[in-house]
DNA sequence: GCCTTCTGTATTGCATAGTGATACGGCTGC
DNA sequence: GCAGCCGTATCACTATGCAATACAGAAGGC
C-alpha cells in the first residue's frame, strides 16, 4: 500500500467538477450524487508533472476521455474541451485520435461523442490481472449461492471504494449492477470495513479529505460519529450500514487483507430493509460472509 | 452503423500478437484461446494516421496500455515496450505518465506493472452512457428472474461481440463473469444472431476476415456451414449453439436492433448440456428471451 | 563470492511532432 | 434569412516529446 505514494497526481485540479444535473431515468431511483465519488487522489505535484518524463499530450488525452465522467449524455467537441480544461483544437486532435482507435465513438444519432467500446478491453485486462479479483470471484460465487442477496467485491482507492465484481440478487437498480461504480469510503460498508484496518492517522487523513455530503437523510457525516462506527466495525470484524448510500438498504462489509495485513478491498452483502430486520440479516448472512472474506484474504 | 467507417484503424498491425501461454488457474477450466478475439478491425489507414490531427504519442500510449491484452501477469518495462512495439524510452515515459494518473499501477510485490484501477472509471462511463446497456439492464434482470440460467448482453464490434452486462447463474467459470470479455462473431450465439440481420456481403466480409480457429472440437469453422447456421438463425429468429465456445455449453442468442433495424448487439441465455436437452432448453427459455430481445430493440 | 543481466530510473541536445488561432461549410432553430 | 452552434480542415511556430545513453539496485547463475 505504501509502495506507490511517490507517483501521485491530483487529477481533480485539472478536471473541472461541474454540478451534476439530474435528468435521466435512474436519477429518480437513486440519489443523484451516487456517482459523486471521485477517483483516488494521487497528487502528483507540479514537480513531477513538469518532469521530462511526463508526457503532457497524453495527460490532455486522458482528461479528454475523463470529460465523460461528468456527462449524462453524448458530448460535443466544445463540451469535451470545456470539461477537460483544454482548448477546442486540442480536444479535436485527441478526439480524432481516440476515435480512430475505438476509445471514443459517435452517438447513435450522429450528434456528439460517447466513450468507445475499446475501453472495455482494458476493463478486462484490469479484472483479469488483479489478484484480488482472481481469488475472490469463485469464493464470491459460493457465497452468493448461500446468501441469496447481492454480493460484491470492492477495491480500496483512497477516498472511495470501487466495485469490481457484482453478483446480483432479484431486486436491482441500474447502478447496483455496474462494474466501475464507486462509493465514498467514509459512509459505505466496504469503506468502514477497510478503514477499520487502517492506522488512525491514515483514517483521519481520509476522513478529512473526503467530501462528506450525505446520500440519504441517514448518512453519517460527522467525523466523531464515523470514527465511532469504525471502532464498532473494528470490534465486530465487520461493518453494518443502514440507509447510508441508498434508502432502504442494509449492507454488511468485510475487510480483505493482503499478505502484509493491509486492507486492499472489501466484500459486501446487501439486502433490503423491507425484507430483513437487522438482527435477521446479521444472523443469517454474517458468518458465511466473514468466512468468505477470510478465505480471500492472504494474511 | 455505417456512420463511422471513415475512422478506421487496424491496431493489430502495431500490436504484436504473441502466442498466449497458458499457465494460470482458469486456463484449465477454459480453452486457452477464449480470450483470443481481438478488438474490432478499425483499419484507419496510413493516410489517416499521418494526418495532422493524429496524435502519435497518444497512439503509442494506448499501445502501451494495450500491452496488457496479451499478458497474464505483471509486465516489466521491457516487456511492455516489446508488446507495444515501441522503444524502451517511450514505454518509460508513457508508463510514467499513465502511472501518475492511475491508469497503470505496480504489481503487489513491487515487481512489474499492471493496469490501474482508474480504468474502471471509464468502464463506468461507457456502460452508463450506452443506450443499449441502459435499456437492456432492467429487462435482462426480469428475464433472469424467469429463466434461472446465465443471461448476458453483448455488443457487436465487427469480428467479435463484447460482453457488457452479465447476470450469473449458479454454475460459473472465471471468464463468464467478466465484463469486457469478448468472443468471435463467427461462432457464438450472439454473433450468429447479429450476423443473421446483416446483409450478405457484410457477413461474407466478416467471415472472411475472421480468425476462425476452433475453440472446441465442435466449433463450426467452415464458411458454408456457418452460413447455413446463420440462415437457420434468420429463419428461427434466434441462434442456438452447442459446444461452440465452451464444451458442455448450450446457448441461445437473440439479435437486438436499433431504430433503423440494424443489429447492434445480442442477448444470450446460456446453460449446461449436463442439465438440459436442447429441446427442453429451447422450449423453456426461448419464448421469454425472444420477448425480452424485442423489448430492448427499438425497431 | 563475483559477474552478468535483468530491473526501474535519470539526463540531455536536437528536430520533429504537437500546438492553437483562425477559417469553413453544414446543420438547427429562431 | 441570420445567428449560433456543429464537426472539420489548414498552417507557421516553437515548445514538447524523442531516443541514445548512463546509473544504481536486485536476481540469478555457477
Amino acid at each position: 500500500m505504501h509502495s506507490d505514494t511517490a507517483a501521485l497526481y491530483d487529477y481533480r485540479k485539472v478536471v473541472n467538477r461541474p454540478l451534476s444535473t439530474a435528468k435521466h431515468e435512474w436519477d429518480v431511483t437513486l440519489p443523484r450524487n451516487t456517482t459523486r465519488a471521485e477517483p483516488g487522489l494521487r497528487g502528483l505535484t507540479e514537480s513531477d508533472r513538469s518532469g521530462p518524463l511526463f508526457v503532457r499530450s497524453l495527460e490532455k488525452a486522458m482528461q479528454v476521455l475523463s470529460a465523460f465522467h461528468h456527462a449524462d449524455s453524448p458530448l460535443s467537441l466544445s463540451e469535451i474541451a470545456e470539461q477537460a480544461g483544454v482548448d477546442r483544437s486540442t480536444a479535436q486532435r485527441m478526439v480524432h485520435t481516440l476515435r480512430a482507435m475505438g476509445y471514443i465513438g459517435r452517438a447513435a444519432d450522429g450528434h456528439g461523442f460517447v466513450p468507445g467500446i475499446r475501453l472495455l478491453d482494458h476493463t478486462l485486462d484490469y479484472l483479469r490481472l488483479d489478484p484480488l479479483v482472481r481469488r475472490a470471484t469463485p469464493i464470491l460465487q459460493e457465497l452468493r449461492k448461500e446468501v441469496r442477496e447481492r454480493v460484491d467485491l470492492s477495491l480500496f482507492d483512497d477516498l472511495r471504494v470501487v466495485y469490481a465484481v457484482r453478483l446480483q440478487s432479484k431486486r436491482q437498480t441500474f447502478y447496483t449492477t455496474l462494474v466501475g461504480h464507486s462509493v465514498p469510503s467514509f459512509c459505505s460498508s466496504g469503506g468502514w470495513a477497510i478503514l477499520s484496518r487502517l492506522p488512525n492517522d491514515r483514517v483521519r487523513d481520509i476522513l478529512d479529505r473526503s467530501d462528506r455530503r450525505p446520500f440519504t437523510p441517514h448518512t453519517v457525516t460527522e467525523i466523531p460519529e464515523i470514527l465511532e462506527k469504525i471502532a464498532e466495525t473494528s470490534a465486530n470484524g465487520y461493518a453494518l450500514t443502514l440507509n447510508q448510500i441508498l434508502l432502504g438498504e442494509i449492507a454488511a462489509g468485510f475487510p480483505v487483507l493482503d499478505a502484509s495485513g493491509d486492507p486492499v478491498g472489501a466484500i459486501h452483502v446487501a439486502g433490503s430493509l423491507a425484507e430483513w430486520t437487522p438482527e435477521d440479516f446479521v444472523n443469517r448472512n454474517i458468518p458465511l460472509a466473514l468466512e468468505a472474506a477470510r478465505a480471500i484474504s492472504q494474511y
